[in-house]
Formats: structure tokens, C-alpha cells, sequence
DNA sequence: CAAACGATCGGCT
DNA sequence: GCCGATCGTTTGC
């Protein structure tokens, strides 16, 4: 695993503007992922992202450009959040990119914790401090959410302010290529042949990576 | 206005 | 491995 840098800088809005949404997320792996609401920071490293790219992309909720008032913030440029409400009960978080027009983002799926455990665990209702349950903290797209106190209330916000809520920084940490592994993303089957688009990338040796879904059925 | 449906998680068998 | 929770968003009548 990678050595920490001594300073880390923020994510500048042309690392999230470019049009190659692939390109952003693998880029993803490895950055460290901050909050802060009333001094309690927490942080984690990115481990696990899966692409959606409108128009041509039925997973991706802008598929075809279809413009509702939860998906507008998709259309707007990148370096924003786009956090919506899941199955009722989950906040999932999104990193808008690419220029104003393409509604293209990154759905961030796991963390390795850094910062603030004990807020961490404490949001997310998890007593003990054993491997396993490190692990359950920040593993899966609603649980991250929940840990780093990102709401679907903050759907827009910015990115770029550092201190102001929440934001992305380059500590040095980034994923090599060759430690990058691909596959389907998950919960899409609805999405065609969409479904098997290898747009799912995970740091191929991390511990905190969602579970691999089951085969599906022949 | 009604209804169907999730980019999930955790508890239970 | 399976299943139920839970509610905002979207679409259709």
C-alpha cells in the first residue's frame, strides 16, 4: 500500500471536468474522500467507483438526457455531489463530471477509513472496533453515506470549497494500474446489455471492496 | 392522484 | 443465501 504525502492538495475542478468518465473514475481510486460538519472530520480513501454516463447508458438516471428536478444536477459541471435516496432508506453519493451539458458522474462505493472512526461508528450504529467491523464502516455505497454524514439534502453542493462540508484530496495514495480490477456494475440488471459494461473498478487487493454480486442464473 | 420501483443493507435461516 | 424495510421520484391514468 501506498506511503501518505505531507500535503495533500484538493481535487481541482479540471480533474473532475474531463470528458472520460472512465477515465475519472479509475482516477478515483485512491483519493481520499473528507467531511466536516461541526468539527468532526472524518475521511476515508476511495476504494471502489463505478461510472454512469448519459445519454447512451440505461443504468445512468440521465439516460437519454431525460432532465427531472433530481437528476439536473448531473447536467451541471463537474465538481459537484449528486446524492440521492435509494431503496428509501440509503443517501448514495455521486461525484458529478465532465463539463456543463454532460450528465456524466461517479458513484463512489467504498472507503478505507482514515479519520474519525468514532464518528464513523457512531452514525452508523456499530459498537466495536474489530477488523470486521472496521470494515462494515465504510464498505458499500449507503453505508459510506452514512458514515461520512453525506445527505441527499446536500444533492449539488460543491466539492471545491475545502472545509465547507465535504471534498476530495490527492494525498499520494493513488491506485497503479496494474492493482485496478473491473467488472459489471452492481443492482443494474434492469439496465440491458448496459448491465455487463465492465464499469465497475476496485483496488483489486483492499479489504474494504463490496461484495462481489452472485452469477447470475444461465 | 395512484402506484411501481429502485446504483442497498442487515438480520435471519 | 434469502428476504423485508421504507419512501422519494417518476410515470401513467
Amino acid at each position: 500500500m501506498a506511503q501518505p504525502v505531507p500535503t495533500p492538495t484538493l481535487l481541482l475542478p479540471e480533474f473532475y471536468r474531463r470528458t472520460d468518465v472512465l477515465q475519472v473514475a479509475r482516477d478515483l481510486l485512491g483519493m481520499v474522500l473528507v467531511s466536516e460538519w461541526d468539527g468532526r472530520r472524518t475521511a476515508g480513501r476511495i476504494t471502489e467507483t463505478e461510472a454512469y454516463r448519459a445519454p447512451d447508458d440505461r443504468a445512468c438516471h440521465a439516460y437519454a438526457n431525460r432532465r427531472t428536478p433530481r437528476t439536473e444536477v448531473m447536467f451541471q459541471d463537474g465538481g459537484r455531489a449528486y446524492i440521492y435516496l435509494c431503496y428509501g432508506i440509503h443517501h448514495l453519493f455521486n461525484v458529478v463530471t465532465a463539463p456543463a451539458g454532460q450528465a456524466h458522474a461517479v458513484l463512489i462505493r467504498a472507503l478505507e477509513p482514515l479519520e474519525g472512526l468514532e464518528y464513523m461508528a457512531e452514525r452508523r450504529n456499530i459498537l466495536g472496533t474489530s477488523p470486521k467491523e472496521k470494515i462494515r464502516l465504510t464498505t458499500g455505497p449507503g453505508a459510506l453515506s452514512q458514515a461520512l454524514g453525506l445527505h441527499r439534502a446536500c444533492s449539488g453542493q460543491s466539492l471545491l470549497l475545502p472545509g465547507k462540508g465535504f471534498w476530495i484530496e490527492d494525498r499520494g495514495l493513488q491506485v497503479p494500474g496494474q492493482d485496478i480490477a473491473s467488472g459489471p456494475r452492481i443492482g443494474v440488471d434492469y439496465a440491458g446489455e448496459c448491465a455487463a459494461w465492465p464499469w465497475r473498478f476496485w483496488e483489486r487487493d483492499s479489504l474494504y471492496v463490496s461484495k462481489t454480486p452472485r452469477l447470475k442464473s444461465l
